[in-house]
DNA sequence: AAAATTACTGTAATTATATACAGTATGTTA
DNA sequence: TAACATACTGTATATAATTACAGTAATTTT
């Protein structure tokens, strides 16, 4: 079962991908029949059924006698987190952290964006990372030395190039000379990638 | 009547406008009788006639049989086009130049963007543009010195920050020390604004 | 001046769709 | 071990929705 979707079950994580794939082909989302058929039922009842178990556990809501009438909820639909300061101690995903959130979108960067970051001071300026930038991050532990990653040392969250990866040290560079290098012994310093900045937003104007 | 819209009458423009408000709102299409309650029409056929002409003119497709089956036609949707490189003489959102579209970005930049250039070129590194970076133009005429501005100098499109405007003389600069300003007489060169740079989108990885 | 388009009202029929009720079977939780 | 959740089939019905047909009236195009 995945992770995020906890409560679903497998069939019901899987109408609910359906409905979105739908919605994505044909902009409205589907019939009970729609439904039915897709997946091989010989009941419409059972996609029914279906949809009142998702939307019991929250993930959709059925507007009563409206054809089609299935509504993505808040959190289905609301995009990607851009988040500002990160707060000490918790994860960067905290609710708290959530300044507000950015319309999925889809092949506007090329690889998944897992959420934004506000870009604070100006150690990666010489790469065109500049203060206020947002940075879309893709969370993942396999981490290239040479990319541009999210690191948290000791409850430090801070933006860097990793210059060097090994079990005894690793290095990470600003890419700005008035900064120098981050050596941070793993043995010492508590030491977790976030993930990797895969994309740049920035509002001018 | 619009300049985009041309095909389309007041009266049709106002219940395409109403068909996207509501996908808007509800995430499908209205039905007849959605379309004319709205609008105050005492027969559903009203509705059915309208959607009829709009599609006729190519702006809507009916599925027929599906309920709420209206979808909005490429061009509706297609999103704001980017511009690789411009072929010297035509307009710049001629069709050659088109490369492909990105899906609308609603809140990602918060000023409208009317199209997204690919960078050439490092002259405006120093404010972090870089060669690939893909800037969000806004077609205006309304142009202010001291903001990255899109400018057409003889046939040639070129993004400088804009550093003087007057009559007699208009200076780009460029953001690189490697490069000069560009010193423009309107008088001997022709020199078109395109548009303002008002945001931009980097995909690293 | 005729034909077509626009912009509707009104009626009605067919089909599309939601949704209730009655079951069956299996696995999970209290 | 009883209650509940999951995962369906099957039938039925009310209503939601499309859509055809018949008009009226004003405006625009040919």
């Amino acid at each position: 079962m995945s992770l995020i979707m906890k409560n679903l079950t497998d069939r019901q994580k899987e109408i609910l991908d359906l409905i979105k794939s739908y919605i994505g082909d044909y902009g409205f989302p589907p019939t009970r029949a729609d439904i039915s058929k897709e997946l091989g039922f010989k009941s419409a009842n059972a996609a029914e059924q279906h949809l009142r178990a998702i939307e019991k556990k929250g993930y959709i809501k059925i507007l009563s006698g409206a054809s089609r009438g299935i509504v993505l909820s808040e959190e289905e639909e609301k995009g990607i987190p851009v988040i500002g300061l990160v707060a000490a101690g918790g994860p960067i995903l905290a609710q708290e952290n959530i300044e507000k959130r950015i319309p999925e979108s889809q092949s506007l960067l090329s690889e998944s964006v897992d959420y934004y970051l506000r870009v604070k001071g100006d150690s990666m300026v010489d790469v065109g990372i500049f203060e206020e930038d947002l940075i879309g991050v893709k969370k993942t532990t396999d981490i290239k030395v040479g990319s541009v990653v999210v690191a948290r040392i000791n409850d430090e969250v801070t933006v860097k190039t990793l210059k060097k990866f090994s079990s005894e040290e690793v290095i990470l560079k600003a890419e700005n000379e008035n900064y120098s290098d981050i050596k941070v012994n793993p043995f010492v310093d508590e030491l977790n990638f976030e993930g990797t900045c895969v994309g740049l937003l920035r509002n001018l104007s």
